[in-house]
RNA sequence: GGCCCGGUAGUUCAGUUGGUUAGAAUGCCAGCCUGUCACGCUGGAGGUCGACGGUUCGAGCCCGUUCCGGGUCGCCA
């Protein structure tokens, strides 16, 4: 007899008591006590219990005597009122008298259990990706990801933003990530390149008068992995024209608004807080500050200029700083070796050590407190507001190793201190980026966001002048310490265009060759733009309150870039090679 | 490419100073059990200690190489 679904499990309740229903799903768990039988049969909405009993049924009793974990089946019976409630289920109020019972398919005792608690070895977790996902949790992750695309795509469509697609296929980018290339069986000897994000396409969108362009894309880099990190991945693309960088924030901090409302009943406060980079290095030693907690810099290069510790003078010296983090009222939680695993973890990030100073009931206490005069010590004490409580750590260096390290160390402070509320979420903007950066082993300048970003208006002359000190039109959008979008106001004239390529170190031939098509496009009457893109992924795995973007994607690559379940990547046979005219050569070890 | 952590039963883990037959929980199998929901009780099966090499009378444990997983630095415009 076939049978038609009535019903989802997890949406039975008290209302439906007395009704016949058709459940189909997997047997979660058999609880066989001789003369009656338990399975909680699990679908994509929950899990309810039915109950198999030889005076209603002894077939249906039987045949569910057979049952084991995963099997699929289809039960029909009457929802009745629970003599016992589970107040852990939300189904625990009712439960099915099966009249009737068929087995649709059988199976295997599962390599994992499909249970949310488990913490199985990540190999194992995507060999058997599909059983995975069967996981409460990991469903749960995925419709949070539907939703979230979903209330995307209905906000930018309503802003009347147009969603267009933008080729797979496409040219190599010499500036930026590693490309994953494609070769041309029709070109022989050449590569297309797969996108690490449509930008120029999105600026052509531009030019061509789309007005407000999205999309849901796919990007790919060839670079290590990480928890953050995918070589595949999404990004919500968005391009504007005629606007400012004030009018791509406003809406997009609104979109920002809606997607937290729906998916987690969350109110964040627009207009969202901002932060130069300059004062975001300064007070939090990072671009992308976590700010649920304080622990902000404090910058005593001034006060230790001229005392008699060498590290500090000689940072000071040659153009660093020395600056330190007061651990309000921790102090009494780090011993000397809990101090001295800081230090090791502040190495990894550059600094050469972590000097400190510690107050207790027995006064000052510290290694470096000899180089100080007296007065030397109360000013510092005074600046960095250090009472009885308190421990002051410090790192001296060129900045960019002072902000990395203690930026890096006020996030690892906060999570051995645990400090950090889950269900807390903080977003700001961080904005005036530097236009450039200076690359030591291409030994010039490379653009920090890209180089179609526009330099601000009053920074335009340094281009020529002091590169490094101009800044950029661009935004980045931080939430609780991650970076999930990143855009700017860009280029719209093929003059300052130029200008940025040879500030970059390229000529004009080089620019032509690599950049012509949008050069050439810009010569036709090209609209003030610019746009946005989120970190699809990382916005998931933020609203799925998760810390690992593997969470929120269906089927991702291990820290090897592997596949385990499909063994992506693999050897290709000679024939297809040949086909591509592509050798494959394997580099000696 | 560097650093850190891990790899022992189907799964998650323990395994002391190198020493008898490598354990626990859970899962699995069999039997019993009519209100369980982490069901219970009794019994049972289940191991290339990631791989290779070395030291040793003797290696899960020590050494070397290597593979795999995770985190991270570099890298990621």
């Amino acid at each position: 007899m076939k049978l038609k679904r009535s019903h989802m499990a997890g949406s039975l309740n008290k209302s439906n008591i007395g009704e016949t229903v058709t459940l189909m799903g997997w047997v979660q768990k058999r609880r066989d006590l001789g003369g009656l039988i338990f399975v909680d049969l699990r679908d994509r909405t929950g899990i309810v219990q039915i109950v198999f009993d030889k005076d209603i049924s002894l077939d249906a009793f039987n045949l569910a005597s057979e049952l084991g974990s995963e099997y699929v089946i289809a039960a029909v019976g009457k929802v009745h009122q629970r003599q016992s409630i589970n107040p852990n289920l939300p189904t625990g109020e009712i439960e099915i008298f099966a009249d009737s019972l068929q087995i649709l398919n059988k199976s295997e005792t599962p390599p994992i259990y499909i249970k949310d608690d488990d913490d199985v070895n990540e190999n194992l977790r995507l060999k058997y990706r599909y059983l995975d996902l069967r996981k409460p949790s990991m469903q749960k992750n995925l419709m949070v990801r539907h939703e979230t695309s979903r209330i995307v795509r209905e906000f930018l469509a309503a802003e009347g933003f147009i969603e267009v697609e933008t080729p797979v296929l496409t040219k190599p980018t010499p500036e930026g990530a590693r490309d994953y290339l494609v070769p041309s069986r029709v070109n022989p000897g050449k590569f297309y390149a797969l996108p690490q994000s449509p930008q120029l396409f999105k600026q052509l969108l531009m030019v061509s008068g789309m007005d407000r362009y999205f999309q849901i894309v796919k990007c790919y880099r060839d670079e290590d992995l990480r928890a953050d990190r995918q070589p595949e991945f999404t990004q919500i693309d968005c391009e504007m024209s005629f606007v400012d960088a004030e009018d791509v924030i406003e809406i997009n901090e609104r979109l920002v608004q809606r997607v937290f409302k729906e998916i987690l009943n969350l109110d964040l406060q627009l207009p969202l807080p901002r932060l130069s980079y300059q004062e975001a290095m300064e007070r939090y030693g990072s671009d992308k500050p976590d700010i649920r907690y304080g622990f902000e810099l404090i910058d005593l290069s001034e006060l230790v200029k001229s005392c008699g510790f060498k590290v500090f003078t000689s940072a000071i010296e040659n153009g660093g700083s020395v600056r330190a983090i007061n651990v309000k009222g921790y102090g009494d939680r780090f011993s000397r070796k809990d101090i001295t695993s800081l230090e090791e973890y502040a190495k990894t990030y550059g600094a050469k050590g972590l000097a400190w100073i510690k107050v207790t009931d027995e006064g000052v206490t510290s290694p470096i407190a000899k180089f100080f005069s007296e007065e030397e010590m109360a000013a510092i004490l005074e600046k960095a507001n250090v009472e009885k409580g308190d421990l002051l750590l410090f790192a001296a260096d060129k900045d960019s190793v002072v902000f990395d390290s203690l930026g890096h160390l006020r996030n690892e402070l906060a999570k051995r201190l645990n400090l950090i509320d889950k269900n807390e979420f903080k977003a700001l903007w961080v904005t005036e980026f530097p236009l450039f950066e200076y690359d030591e082993e291409e030994n010039r300048y490379v653009a920090k966001h890209h180089p179609f970003t526009s330099p601000m208006e009053e920074d335009l002359a340094l281009l020529e002048t002091a590169p490094e000190k101009a800044r950029a039109k661009a935004y980045d959008i931080v939430i609780n310490g991650y970076e999930i979008g990143g855009g700017s106001i860009r280029i719209h004239s093929s003059e300052l265009q130029q200008r940025m390529f040879r500030a970059l170190g390229f000529s004009d031939e080089e620019a032509w060759d690599k950049f012509g098509f949008l050069l050439e496009a810009f010569k036709y009457g090209t609209p003030p733009h610019g746009g946005i893109a989120f970190g699809f992924d990382r916005l998931a795995m933020i609203l799925a309150q998760e810390d690992n973007i593997r969470q929120v994607i269906a089927f991702p690559k291990t820290q090897n870039a592997q596949d385990p379940m499909t063994n992506a990547p693999s050897v290709v046979e000679e024939k297809q090679l040949k086909e591509l005219s592509v050798a494959v050569k394997l580099e000696e070890k």
